[in-house]
RNA sequence: GGAGGAAUGGCAGAGUGGUCGAAUGCGGCGGUCUUGAAAACCGUUGUACGGCAACGUACCGGGGGUUCGAAUCCCUCUUCCUCCGCCA
């Protein structure tokens, strides 16, 4: 969420980059500032009279210590009210300061100058493209029908043992994605991350330091009798390394890669989208999240979509394109996102396969991640960046699609000593 | 799951009702000395909120309570350790 420092200093700058955003926020704004006064107010009180009672008990130690009873038992006479009146005074402080926050995390991120102004993702702008279309045979399958046919994915399967949106993969399929899964972490390891293997289930605490609580609530599966959410990324455990924690500056830049499961429960998007692995409950995704000092933040985020670009490149020219978001189609607590979309030929449509967004300090903020900055002697949020490298299932997709041949299914070369064989047939 | 013990500053570790934001040691930073370094010595060294500032307030695992006053007493939760049971 963003910092009452940030609000109070830049409040119409502010209210004017989230409108492109699609975001009026001039009444919450407003009620922030006027609940910061009333709270201010309420702790100047409060620590006065604090201050007042501390003395009065340091008084009545020193009478006890000198047997002077009768004077401490004046004194004492004194403190009810006063205790009273603090107690109201902080009950009121909480309050107010909770009401702050509630205002707050209704507010998005504020979008950086460069996303450009628009309404849905018709209006995203492209940035590169590239790879190349394979010679498709005739009557090119869709990857659920691929998956079918050489039995590699099965989702009557999935179907049986848990639900929808839950594949099977096997033989050749299995060995597919944990072929992906060590490439992109070699790969990811390669350009400087280190490998984390997190818990796959969150606290209420970690949900709401990334930002999928409170508001996206429903979208993660929930254990009632612990409390725990299921992760629907890796972003949310492996940032939350970093909850409550003060870096030093000489740590900046922090890269973490990790592999995961997530587990989406996508409620109300049913439809034609959700077709084979397009759209799933449960899919293996290998992410890259970085923190970064906040002069450094965009530098960074250019860092990652040349990795996320190189690694799309090295499974020999699946058709790729990198579009930036515009301000409609940025998500909440982002400031700026570039999406990976590869082409899926017998669909005919373009799947996001990344998503590689800075934060700023939107994240930090939440998480009470600070670090120390030696120039201005002082913590400060550093800004956090995540994206995707990559996500599994359109990325199989992809490939099946465009890979597919009257002899079976080919592998990248760069696969080969991962998968151990050169062809699905 | 059952029985017991513990949780203090970056780390170690004192403190069991009064002036304790907290002794001491180590580490970190600054300085003296030195050609430089080490050693020695001196100083400094948590976070947040409020305040122009001086300074005030809060924080000794989390939450609540008792008390004029809580690191210290009580309740509760969490985590860790030991023993028993179960177990990949």
């Amino acid at each position: 969420m963003l910092t009452l420092a940030q609000i109070k200093k830049d409040k119409e700058d502010i209210l004017l980059k989230l409108k492109i955003k699609n975001f009026d926020g001039t009444k919450i704004i407003k009620k922030v500032i006027k609940a910061d006064d009333m709270r201010r107010n309420l702790q100047q009180e409060a620590d006065s009279k604090q201050a007042e009672l501390k003395s009065i008990s340091k008084k009545i130690g020193e009478l006890m210590k000198q047997r002077k009873a009768n004077e401490a038992n004046i004194a004492r006479e004194e403190t009810s009210q006063l205790k009273n009146k603090i107690k109201s005074l902080q009950g009121k402080q909480a309050d107010t300061f909770k009401i702050i926050k509630d205002l707050l995390v209704q507010v998005p991120n504020i979008p950086h100058e460069s996303v450009p102004d628009g309404k849905s993702e018709q209006d995203n702008v492209l940035i590169r493209k590239g790879g190349r279309k394979h010679k498709l045979p005739e009557n090119p399958l869709p990857h659920w029908e691929l998956g079918k046919k050489y039995d590699i994915i099965d989702f009557e399967l999935g179907n049986k043992i848990t639900g929808a949106g839950f594949p099977v993969y096997k033989g050749k399929g299995a060995r597919l994605q944990r072929a992906l899964i060590n490439f992109f972490l070699d790969e990811n390891e390669k350009a400087g991350y280190r490998e984390i293997l997190p818990p796959l289930m969150v606290n209420e605490d970690s949900g709401f330091g990334t930002g999928q609580l409170p508001d996206k609530e429903g979208q993660m599966y929930y254990v009632k009798a612990d409390n725990l959410y299921l992760i629907p990324t890796a972003e949310v455990p492996v940032t939350n390394i970093y909850r409550n924690v003060i870096l030093d500056e000489g740590d900046l830049p922090v890269k973490n890669t990790a592999y995961t499961p997530c587990f989406r429960r996508e409620a109300g998007s049913y439809g034609k989208d959700v077709r084979g692995l397009n759209r799933l409950h449960q899919f293996d995704k290998v992410e890259i999240v970085q923190i970064q000092h906040p002069g450094k933040s965009y530098q960074s985020l250019d860092e990652m979509v040349d990795h996320v670009e190189g690694i799309i490149k090295k499974l020999s020219g699946l058709p790729y394109r990198i579009v930036k978001l515009c301000g409609g189609d940025l998500g909440f607590t982002s400031a700026l996102t570039y999406d990976f979309e590869v082409y899926s030929a017998a669909q005919e449509k373009w799947l996001e396969v990344s998503s590689v967004s800075n934060f700023e300090s939107y994240q930090s903020n939440r998480l009470q991640l600070r670090y120390k900055d030696m120039n201005l002697k002082n913590n400060q949020h550093p800004h956090t960046l995540n994206g995707s490298a990559l996500a599994l299932p359109r990325i199989v997709a992809a490939l099946l699609e465009n890979r597919q041949t009257a002899d079976g299914i080919t592998i990248p070369k760069s696969l080969w000593r991962y998968t151990g064989f050169k062809i699905i047939n």
